[in-house]
DNA sequence: ATGTATGCAAACCATTTGCAATGAC
DNA sequence: GTCATTGCAAATGGTTTGCATACAT
């Protein structure tokens, strides 16, 4: 199954960072990353604290902590802030980059993959900084809201004749 | 002068914003959205209320979070959120799109002028989606900590040569 | 054996909220 | 005169921290 092998290799990539970085192997460290590389979407750290504590591993929201900044320090998973409170996190490996629609009004996330906005080629035009990854978030307005937003405006603009009639309701 | 020109123009386009929402035409709005078109690069709310207060114009920080979201919401302003704590803004009219590479190991923010990944002929192929702005953010090793991680890696793989040899310091 | 990693609870701190007073309309 | 906006102080909540215990090396 192709699942448990993306399992595999991501273990080895982790087992290779923590060596080379002389941290030690825990049960946590690895229970953390296989949970992780279950998830397909986004994810934050409450979202995933719950899963693992109804799983048969629980660990505390520290160690959490702690392990993912190993995990975005190795590469192996990314992190988002679209400007809500919370910070969103995402497996990096084998989930090639993909760019993010962030609608200002509903706040709803799109994914768009292959949009070819930022390729290899373009990226090593920067080369005296070494890429890890890059997000690419493209903010504005979504369909529905569009919608919504004319709607709006349409009222306002009716009260506003309405008031130079009226005067006072 | 270019600068008050640049001021009049945003506090025109401000003050269509809030007609057309309906919102009140404060002081302290205005005073806000100046302060920030004194500011040339990034800056976070703790600075913003700090500048403020030494200035003859002083807004209680609720009030300067009411107001970004204004300036936001009006384009005005952009919000950034490069993986700190903190939220950074910016300033968004005559003030180009550009692109932010972020180092993950010192997490110094540069910025990068027209770099032209994403032109107006690449955003018109998403056509349901109405784009306000976009921001690209590139995460890697920075030059410099590049000759920084080098030398430590070669230092621990030393350190395990000679632990081979002697066992306990 | 040694010292890193974990878990817990408390601390932190940027941001949000409730509410009385102010002032734009 | 009304009601949105302000300022203050308290509350919120995601994230960090301190410290005793556990366990990888």
């Amino acid at each position: 199954m192709d699942k448990s092998k993306l399992q595999e290799q991501v273990k080895a990539e982790f087992t290779g960072y923590l060596t080379m970085h002389k941290h030690r192997k825990t049960p946590e460290r690895f229970a953390i990353l296989e949970h992780i590389y279950q998830i397909s979407g986004h994810f934050d750290m409450d979202t995933l604290f719950n899963s693992m504590k109804n799983s048969n591993f629980r660990v505390s929201r520290a160690t959490l902590y702690n392990t993912i900044e190993l995990l975005l320090d190795s590469g192996l998973v990314v992190k988002h802030q679209f400007g809500a409170n919370v910070s969103q996190y995402e497996r990096a490996y084998g989930n090639e980059n993909h760019d993010h629609f962030i609608c200002l009004n509903c706040r709803e996330v799109k994914e768009y993959k292959n949009s070819n906005l930022f390729t290899p080629a373009q990226q090593k035009r920067f080369q005296r900084f070494q890429v890890s990854y890059y997000s690419l978030y493209i903010y504005g307005i979504c369909n529905k809201c569009q919608r919504a937003k004319k709607a709006e405006l349409k009222k306002n603009k009716n009260l506003d004749n309405n008031n130079l009639r009226t005067k006072k309701k």
